[in-house]
DNA sequence: TTGTATGCGTTATCAC
DNA sequence: GTGATAACGCATACAA
């Protein structure tokens, strides 16, 4: 390991015959120092190519400006988007971004959490795993003085600040289109039921049938279909029935509507003629597929703006944190061929 | 601001009645402390629910258990899937990844690893912007004791530690695929060239001409074709030609191949019957076009556990910092329709 | 306006 | 083995 030095407000003290805490004081652009010194230190600081030392820094202000987040996997669409969105406004606030993958292993997740914990960040910024069992290690967080924000995959039992997109809503839009569209059986591919999300645009599917009085058939309704290879066999099963659906709505991802678009070209099933086919998430392929995947647009990148937004003006300046206010963000129907059974777009 | 009390080892020393130096001797399991009040120890620092406090120890022992990271997008496929695997390596190492994205801007690189040698980072990992004009940014790190780690975008001539792909020989092979199928006005949409990785690809693309006694036409060579946009617009303008190339090798990414496929069917192509199409970086969506696009796969994650092994087993321990290792991955090329002109596979 | 002194929480170096 | 003490680099209360 390579040991260097590096200079620090007291060899530019040392330089200058003045005392450390006026480099200080001039660092940090105090009024208490006068304005020929403040530029004189400014000089040297940069002639000695001085760097402050956030550690002893933080450490002296008993708080470090990090910010911890913890995802499923950082390379999803999705997840990388929110990351992407999040890094402009933290940067932008001089702070900094620690990231963490669970893998979606809720044991994996206990220990990013552990980790942010010990490096005593800000804030920890998480979307609980697909094994998400108990909030233990979110209440650890907590009760450090640890501020934490959920988004997208929370936890209802844990009361925190909440960034999420009105799942409810995404499917009602998406259901409700496909209705219009003249689809009458339309299947739904559930993912894990734990996770709200998922419960969310279950719950938007039905009230979408309701509403325009489209019956709801159990054996249309497939459990835990929430990837390609999932979705694929979702819809082998599916349209191998006597009476198949008319349209499959993955309300999961587009993984899963991606595997249902192949296994459905496979058998011989027109899209959308025969078979009309909604994803969730606008993965950048959805638009590019043969026919292109109507879908359901997250506004991925101003979710995570929306969180850090939150964190700075609003958290991080409360007294009353009693109040854990939820950001909703409407999500947006996008229409593309794979529904358009009456009105075929080129 | 909420203000928190945390259990510092004090604390644990205090309810023990023993020195603060043992607890810390404990907690760091040194041999120097018996069996039996290192147990205690433990004991009272789980039931205190103490927490290292990873600044003030950073700071005593100089040094920060912290990788910084700079690349042009994090939500681009490759640079994301690059990160997780970095990622999965420095967890399991202890270490913390600090994230930043330049957006394709020097001027904002620049600062992010002004923000990275501020934090003191062991070591910053950087794929540089496409605006790269000089590495005094990276010097400077390099001169505050900073390990530094460039990938897959390297500046040349900057002396470091390199992980990257054998840009010329995927080129190459790709080109080779083309010509091996019968095409023969193989045209090159290539990138900016201050970037190497550009032109160590279009050097390979230059190499496998020759070296099957292709000729090599400049009006077929268009500049600056590296996104969506240009490669679409790169296309119409050669598809307009007289005499047309009867392939275009988007040695940029397959986001510039998709531009291509798109312009191409727009104006009547059949792909890959009279026009072959390559692209680079196996993008998940190459595979799910119509036709599937044929392009090379640089083993992204694989890339983000090297860089991270390299500073972890050779880098981190090494005693004599002169040599810079350069670890150079084999690009695999992944043959699909989009250039299947001999033997059509469905 | 400037200087002095103290402490943030930890670890390393001494003594004992 | 254990305890006392200093120091990492910085920021701040207080004195001057």
């Amino acid at each position: 390991m390579k040991i260097h030095k590096r200079t620090t407000i007291h060899d530019i003290a040392r330089k200058l015959n003045i005392a450390a805490s006026s480099v200080s004081r001039a660092l940090n652009n105090s009024s208490k120092v006068s304005a020929a010194t403040k530029e004189l230190i400014l000089k040297t600081a940069e002639e000695l190519n001085y760097k402050q030392n956030y550690m002893a820094s933080n450490l002296r202000k008993g708080q470090n400006q990090t910010i911890g987040v913890v995802v499923p996997r950082i390379n999803q669409n999705f997840f990388s988007n929110v990351i992407a969105g999040l890094e402009e406004v933290t940067y932008k606030n001089g702070y900094n971004l620690v990231i963490c993958q669970s893998n979606e292993s809720h044991e994996r997740e206990v220990q990013c959490v552990e980790t942010l914990i010990n490096q005593h960040v800000s804030c920890i910024v998480i979307s609980i795993s697909v094994e998400h069992t108990n909030s233990e290690h979110l209440k650890n967080a907590l009760a450090q003085g640890i501020e934490l924000i959920q988004f997208d995959r929370v936890a209802p039992e844990l009361e925190t600040y909440k960034v999420i997109n009105d799942n409810e809503q995404g499917a009602f839009d998406a259901v409700s289109h496909i209705i219009s569209q003249g689809y009458h059986r339309i299947a739904l591919l559930e993912g894990p039921q734990n996770l709200s999300i998922f419960r969310q645009r279950k719950a938007g599917y039905l009230r979408a049938l309701e509403q325009h009085r489209v019956p709801v058939l159990e054996e249309l309704i497939i459990k835990n279909a929430w990837t390609k290879e999932l979705g694929a066999k979702a819809t082998r099963k599916l349209l191998s029935m006597q009476n198949p659906p008319d349209a499959i709505f993955a309300s999961t991802s587009d993984f899963s509507a991606l595997g249902v678009l192949e296994v459905a070209t496979q058998m011989g099933f027109k899209v959308p003629e025969t078979l009309g086919i909604c994803g969730y998430s606008n993965e950048a392929f959805s638009e590019i597929t043969t026919p292109s995947i109507t879908t359901v647009d997250q506004y991925s990148k101003k979710m995570g703006k929306a969180i850090a937004d939150l964190y700075f003006q609003e958290i991080k300046e409360a007294t009353n944190s009693n109040i854990y206010k939820t950001v909703s963000i409407k999500p947006k129907l996008m229409i593309r061929s794979s529904t358009q059974k009456k009105l075929k777009v080129i």
